[in-house]
DNA sequence: CTGTTAGCGCATTCAT
DNA sequence: ATGAATGCGCTAACAG
């Protein structure tokens, strides 16, 4: 049985039909029941009980200009850092009455451009990216059509429109100090290859003053990929001291080859994360890493949307969150 | 700068009087380039290109029926089970031309029904469910609606409409059978509260003919929740054998607490997981655990979609796509 | 191959 | 407090 529904669906007409009004009163009645009295509200409603009428979200979008809908942009669903940010973005847009449309660029360039101008010619209310928008003519067609647009997890002097992140050169460079502080010198990273993890290996390496041996995985980064980042870095230096990942995954990666090789984590290697993932601080032993408040990051992202949305002029347009430090076992001396 | 755009958006209209060409010949030339000449669509391409046109989907969505969007709703996006299933679906429907909206239920009845009624008024041209739809009137409305819909991740007698999905009963009996099959006797479970984690749960005690000592977690389920189920567990029964886990991250849990509290694992305590998930493979110990292939469920769910909206009668509405046992260390005899 | 006509379902003018 | 007309931007019919 492949048969399309054979009820046509209700229509603000036949609510209007139904309750014996005009058809701008029932829609008053329904999106801005104040200036309509009491009675036909009621009249209205029974109407739309009884036809089981659902407002076309569509048509009224095309006439009001607010599709009451939010884009949001992440390089990969799989990417687990951003997946509080994600689910506090639904959240909060959920309970302001605007709904998220996906979109995944795969970390490339082209199809950030394709998604965003599909996601634009859906006249979305605004646009949350996670990351910064890389291409040129895809920040210059963001600017252009005048959609609010909040980039994340990261920070930048000129950022499409409003800004929520923190600064993965200083990320890297706290850890950097940190491990300076223990006095670690065989220090390696094991990192993926993406824009914001080589700002925070940057930020590292600047840190330490010099160039640091490095395993690059690809994207998403897991705890598979972790041991053979080890495996690949004690090839590479076989005293090594300590190991700064770009995640958490990556971490429990490292410790987990570390302990199969009979190393002691961290008298024999320290391991520092990225991101502050739930297992890290239940693992034996737990993971040092850096906390950046991901949740927090979608709310602020949908509040500063919502906000535009309204009307309100937005004080604060770039956000800085910022971060700190999580020594656990995996590091403490 | 809180200011607008200056700019009004290019119409479709301003492309056609830039190209010297009718409305609908410039639309045309955009959406079904076959039935126009190659010069004609020259000159459109070249009008679009310098009025930086882009297409309105929702008023073409309004006309045609087709809004090129498909819902997806998940209990929370937190739920890493379902996240290789939504980020196919994703991947797939985009190289369809579609894209997804996102719903959360909070595994609540109530809102799944608030959520798909709103979903409903931005007639997508499908609805994808991890789960079973709950509520009976949100069963009526989606099929009143006409809009296809698939439910995954769990059979039903009677679906709404389309289904790609496995028997969770059956899932928790191989487990018990082959828990049986090792002669493990003292054994408990560790598992979310959720319906498909207590249909496991069923088929599990069924097949050992008798009630199992049961930790009982909130979701999401993480791995400090396993330590604490197993915790709990070995204050019911100090001499637990085997732990039945309704996901990895709880078997995680459940391995780490075990170790670190010098139990071996497998031989003083064995562990089963749910999901696959790819940490899994590489722990010390690796985790036993039974194999869903989420990502094919999300590709299917497309496809399913897809086919009925190009009005292709679809052939097996319903997909048992099963699952598979996958032994490790951490049950190994 | 191209153009004209007529809406899709609703909300924003205006009027009463 | 209610209603009539108008059009958002686009595409499905039909015409030529």
């Amino acid at each position: 049985m492949n048969a399309v529904s054979p009820f046509k669906a209700a229509t603000l007409h036949d609510v209007a039909k139904a309750a014996g009004v005009s058809l701008i009163t029932a829609s008053r009645a329904l999106s801005n029941p104040g200036v309509v009295s009491k009675k036909t509200i009621e009249k209205v409603q029974a109407a739309v009980d009884s036809t089981g009428y659902i407002p076309n979200l569509l048509a009224g979008g095309l006439k009001s200009k607010r599709s009451l809908m939010v884009g949001g942009i992440v390089p990969a669903l799989s990417v687990s850092q951003f997946l509080p940010t994600v689910q506090a973005l639904t959240t909060e847009l959920a309970s302001a009455g605007y709904q998220l449309i996906l979109g995944q660029t795969s970390y490339d360039a082209e199809q950030e451009e394709s998604v965003l101008n599909t996601m634009i010619g859906r006249q979305p209310d605004g646009i949350v990216m996670t990351g910064l928008v890389q291409s040129q003519k895809a920040r210059d067609r963001l600017r252009r059509s005048g959609i609010p647009v909040v980039e994340t997890w990261d920070l930048s002097d000129r950022p499409v429109d409003m800004l929520v992140g923190f600064s993965h050169v200083k990320v890297g460079g706290a850890v950097g100090g940190y491990f300076l502080s223990k006095g670690w010198k065989r220090v390696g990273i094991a990192t993926g290859d993406d824009h914001r993890a080589r700002m925070r290996r940057d930020g590292f390496q600047t840190t330490l003053g010099r160039e640091v041996p490095t395993a690059f995985v690809p994207a998403p980064s897991s705890l598979e990929l972790g041991r053979r980042a080890l495996a690949e870095l004690l090839e590479k230096d076989p005293h090594l001291e300590a190991v700064c990942c770009s995640s958490d995954q990556l971490a429990q990666g490292v410790m987990v080859e570390a302990l199969a090789r009979g190393l002691r984590v961290p008298q024999d290697l320290a391991i520092c994360g990225f991101g502050n993932a739930d297992f890290g601080a239940h693992t034996v032993p737990s993971i040092s890493t850096v906390h950046v408040d991901g949740a927090e990051i979608g709310r602020l992202a949908a509040r500063l949307i919502v906000a535009r949305c309204r009307g309100e002029s937005v004080a604060q347009p770039v956000i800085d969150v910022g971060f700190r430090m999580v020594e656990r076992q995996s590091s403490a001396s």
